[in-house]
RNA sequence: GGGCGCAUAACUCAGUUGGUUCAGAGUGGCUGCCUUACAAGCAGCAAGUCGGAGGUUCGAGUCCUUCUGUGCCCA
């Protein structure tokens, strides 16, 4: 740094006049402001009115969650939409609320419960668990919603909703019942992800598959009849012989066809098993011989239901072996350690023949990482096929729209092949299973099941049911189990508006609501469920649309996770960039669905936007203000500057708007951007401003805040705060005057002509000032500029204002047309014209014909490939007229360009 | 094994129903700058056989086939 620079900076630092503006935007400040102000006006609030509503209900975070990259990503699209639905006049709601998360919080509740208080869950009634986990939810839930409203998020808090609430839960429950008594819930018996630690079944979604080393032990099961040999299978699994019921091989394997219908021994044990015959067995997966255990494998339970098998389910669960294992040495022990024993028993018996390396997918529970057990078990199902129907069809007719669209095939392939879904889980942190059965009845044996809303009613049902008015609710026992998380938020978009209790209430406005935002990890969790849910139960779509955010990763593609630890700190990033700054960040890279490798340096650009905007406001309010413009070229330059950056913001509005229809809200944002930084400050704060310590004239100035401010609204809803406080530092506003109530400017239709002129003066000053760069000319040098006479060139600067113009920003000593070619020049071609700039140096011929020699192959290469195909007569006949002609049109100028050039070399020779 | 995506500059990505020599943006790189809004900045520059091969077409980054690489979902 130079010593003068420094010495500057030190200036500003010791003796900046107080009343000055900051050069640094503060975000800090300026957000905690704002939203105080919105929120505090109540500018967030929505009741139903005459209005058009535009509603989204947030993907409820989980109540135990704190903020992190996927929620702010979220819901800032959230926050943008329904932001540009207020400044359209829509009524905008935004319901927010949290998830209690069954599994979840559960494991949290419990862990506190045992650190903080010395409390084992097994020592506490159900009652006084409960009672602990409220106590941890007020005191640690919801710290998520504080803090969405850092990041500006602009919810009606007044509506926030929690899928446990009074109203809530009683529409969890009477949903369960409706369902049960139209035939579309069940109890039955089915095969399950069970998690032995927990204690709890997983859905498929919550199981973890990955590769892991295991070994295939491969078994011999000599035949029954006490001939020779027997038959090896290869298991993963030694622990579950006992558990076998058949042997299975494919019936095209010729190996053991004869075999088929034979008995063999389970080893150590020596029960009698079949071999059986089934498609299922892979000919060249270990031996071809596969032992079939139906209570402890899915494929296998398959196989044993077509054959007609017994089922010996000899696994505990918590993971140990039961007795009904017919071989006691190993029961009581854990799963694993029992596999450990078998192996000595199994080698020692002979039985053993083979051990092999092998790697597998293991499956894990997501939460507590215990290998899953498949288990056989009574749980609560609801009938999928008749729920799926309609919300399939939605999807595909396009009644609920998917942005990004190919989302749909991904929903089309899970919706077509779709296993009744488990509801219940072994928890106690959510909605209980409204099930009542007999004391009498032993556990799992149930034949008498009442389903109520309240206890009363089951006793009720049960004495009418046994024809015993004697029955007390000491003879029933309810059903232990709470209902899946999912089960509870599939009614989200209903429950919220209390579309249960009163169908005609405020829920007729809201619902369907507009959009639903979420990451496509949950289409399946939760959104089909939720279109299921919005058929169902109220016949009607439940959103119109739905965007898929793209899942946030770090710089090395991974999804960014608490357990890898390259999650960066959420509220860190809006201390240190702003919330506008984060939003801009997340924004400009998440193309909707795409997935985003997040990098901080995309918040810094934020910041950086955020600076740049508020030193434009800097610039601006520092002018000082005078009737009258300068002289009539002035007047005539800012004139031609205020219509241009007009029409060109209309140019931007209109591609805006085609990109908000679409959700296209990077493209929106990015059009914005380069809009806001190159157009409004690079080219027309340059064109308009004054000479130092000069006066701006009133009408340019009172343009330039009116303008600024249209830019402001548009750009609020991507970035809410610097917005707002630039609105409010470009004029006095009265009160209540806000961003953040304005309305949204309505894009007409714009002069296309004056654009072009525009954009060909930017190109001839830019060709200047990189004539100036190659020639170490300095930028406030005056230079002067010549253009060959033509047409186009005196059309050009017969653009009231134009030379002025370019003579300001090229900073130009003269700028004139020229039938001759001034000495000492350099010359350049912009459009069809020849321009000279002076350069008072001597000019290197040699490079000066090589540059134009090379431009001119170019060119001619050019016009080769368009006169190709104007000779072809297919394209001339083919192709729309408007192409056709534009070819003509590019030929033309192609050929001028030649022809400028031939001339220029002929010259230089 | 079945299904769905993706492959464009050093990096991250745009690129609408095929139509401007169309190959674009940001970041990074290079050159020159304290220039009275902004160094969190300004002015300029360079950089790609659009994964390979074939096909359809007057015309392909864009449509089709196939190969390769890669990611995800399901089993």
């Amino acid at each position: 740094m130079h010593l003068c620079v420094f010495a500057r900076r030190l200036c500003e630092l010791t003796f900046a006049p107080a009343m000055e503006i900051s050069s640094r935007y503060n975000a800090t400040e300026v957000e905690a402001r704002w939203y105080a102000h919105w929120e505090n006006r109540g500018y967030f609030r929505s009741t139903p009115d005459d209005r058009e509503p535009f509603t989204i209900v947030i993907p409820p975070p989980n109540v135990t969650g704190v903020l992190h990259m996927g929620h702010m990503l979220n819901n800032t699209i959230q926050d943008i939409l329904i932001r540009k639905a207020r400044l359209d006049g829509k009524n905008a709601c935004w319901v927010p609320g949290t998830d209690h998360a069954s599994i979840a919080t559960e494991a949290k509740v419990v862990r506190w419960l045992r650190e903080e208080k010395q409390l084992r869950k097994v020592d506490l009634t159900r009652e006084q668990f409960m009672g602990y986990a409220y106590q941890w939810k007020d005191k640690y839930g919801g710290i998520i919603l504080q803090q969405l409203r850092k990041l500006g998020a602009s919810c009606d808090w007044d509506r926030t909703a929690f899928t446990m609430d009074p109203g809530y839960y009683r529409d969890v429950i009477r949903t369960f019942i409706d369902l049960y008594r139209r035939g579309k819930l069940y109890r039955g018996l089915r095969m399950v992800n069970w998690d032995p630690e927990a204690k709890t079944v997983l859905s498929n979604e919550e199981v973890l598959y990955k590769e892991e080393q295991a070994q295939l032990y491969h078994l011999t099961y000599r035949f029954a009849d006490g001939s020779n040999g027997g038959i090896t299978i290869a298991t993963q699994r030694p622990e579950t012989i006992f558990a076998d019921v058949a042997i299975a091989v494919n019936p095209k394997d010729e190996r053991y066809k004869s075999l088929v219908g034979k008995q063999v021994l389970i080893p150590l044990i020596n029960r009698p098993i079949p071999i059986i015959a089934d498609d299922y067995v892979d000919i060249e997966f270990g031996t071809g011989a596969l032992k079939i255990t139906p209570a402890h494998d899915q494929n296998d339970y398959e196989v044993g239901q077509r054959h007609g098998l017994d089922v010996i389910d000899t696994i505990n669960d918590d993971g140990t072996i039961n007795d009904r294992c017919a071989y006691q040495p190993i029961v009581g022990l854990d799963r694993f350690e029992a596999r450990k024993r078998m192996k000595d028993a199994l080698e020692t018996s002979g039985s053993l023949v083979k051990l092999e390396d092998y790697t597998t997918n293991i499956g894990r529970s997501e939460r507590t990482n215990a290998v899953v057990e498949p288990k056989l078990s009574l749980q609560w199902f609801v009938n999928m096929s008749s729920l799926a129907e309609p919300a399939l069809k939605a999807v595909i007719e396009e009644e609920i729209r998917f942005f990004p669209p190919n989302f749909q095939n991904l929903y089309r392939n899970w919706m077509e092949n779709l296993r009744d879904w488990c509801v219940s889980r072994q928890l106690w942190w959510g909605h209980r299973i409204p099930a009542w059965y007999l004391k009498s009845e032993s556990l799992g044996k149930e034949t008498h099941i009442f389903i109520a809303e309240t206890e009363a009613e089951a006793l009720a049902q049960a004495q009418e049911a046994l024809g015993n008015p004697a029955l007390t609710i000491n003879d029933l026992r309810q059903d232990e189990d709470v209902l899946d998380t999912w089960a509870s938020s599939w009614l989200w978009p209903i429950s919220v508006f209390d579309g249960f209790d009163k169908p005609n209430g405020e829920f007729n406005y809201y619902y369907p609501t507009n959009v639903l935002v979420t990451g496509w990890d949950i289409i399946f969790f939760w959104v089909a469920r939720m279109i299921m849910a919005g058929y169902e139960f109220k016949g009607k779509r439940p959103f119109e649309a739905v965007y898929f955010t793209g899942m946030v990763r770090d710089n090395k593609r991974r999804k960014m996770s608490k357990s890898l630890g390259n999650s960066p700190d959420a509220l860190k990033l809006i201390e240190d960039y702003g919330a506008d700054g984060v939003r801009y960040g997340l924004m400009s890279s998440a193309a909707a669905g795409g997935d985003i490798l997040f990098d901080e340096k995309l918040c810094e650009n934020g910041r950086n936007f955020s600076n740049k905007l508020w030193n434009a406001l800097r610039l601006v309010k520092g002018w000082q203000i005078t009737d009258h413009p300068e002289n009539e070229g002035v007047a005539r330059k800012n004139q031609l500057a205020t219509t241009w950056i007009k029409e060109k913001f209309q140019a931007v509005l209109a591609d805006i708007d085609s990109d908000f229809k679409q959700y296209k809200l990077s493209e929106a944002l990015l059009s914005l951007y380069t809009f806001i930084w190159d157009d409004f400050c690079s080219w027309y704060l340059e064109m308009i401003k004054p000479g130092y310590e000069q006066p701006i004239d009133k009408a340019t100035y009172e343009a330039t805040l009116d303008i600024f401010s249209g830019i402001m609204v548009t750009l609020h809803p991507f970035m809410p705060f610097v917005t707002e406080e630039i609105w409010h530092q470009l004029k006095t506003r009265t009160e209540g005057d806000d961003c953040f109530k304005q309305v949204w400017p309505v894009a007409h239709s714009f002069d296309k002509n004056l654009i072009a002129a525009a954009e060909q003066a930017k190109d001839i000053i830019s060709k200047v000032r990189d004539l100036r760069n190659q020639n170490q000319i300095k930028p406030r040098d005056p230079l002067a500029l010549f253009v060959q006479d033509s047409d186009g060139a005196r059309t050009l600067f017969n653009q009231n204002g134009l030379k002025e113009l370019i003579e300001k920003l090229a900073v130009l000593s003269e700028c004139s047309t020229t039938n001759d070619e001034p000495a000492n020049a350099k010359s350049f071609i912009s459009g069809t014209d020849k321009f000279y700039v002076v350069l008072n140096q001597e000019i290197d011929i040699a490079a000066e014909r090589s540059k134009m020699e090379k431009e001119l192959e170019y060119q001619r290469g050019f016009i080769r490939s368009i006169e190709a195909k104007l000779s072809n007569e297919k394209f001339v006949a083919g192709a729309p007229t408007q192409v056709v002609e534009n070819e003509r049109k590019k030929l033309a100028d192609g050929q001028a360009r030649i022809a400028i050039l031939e001339e220029s070399l002929a010259r230089l020779n």
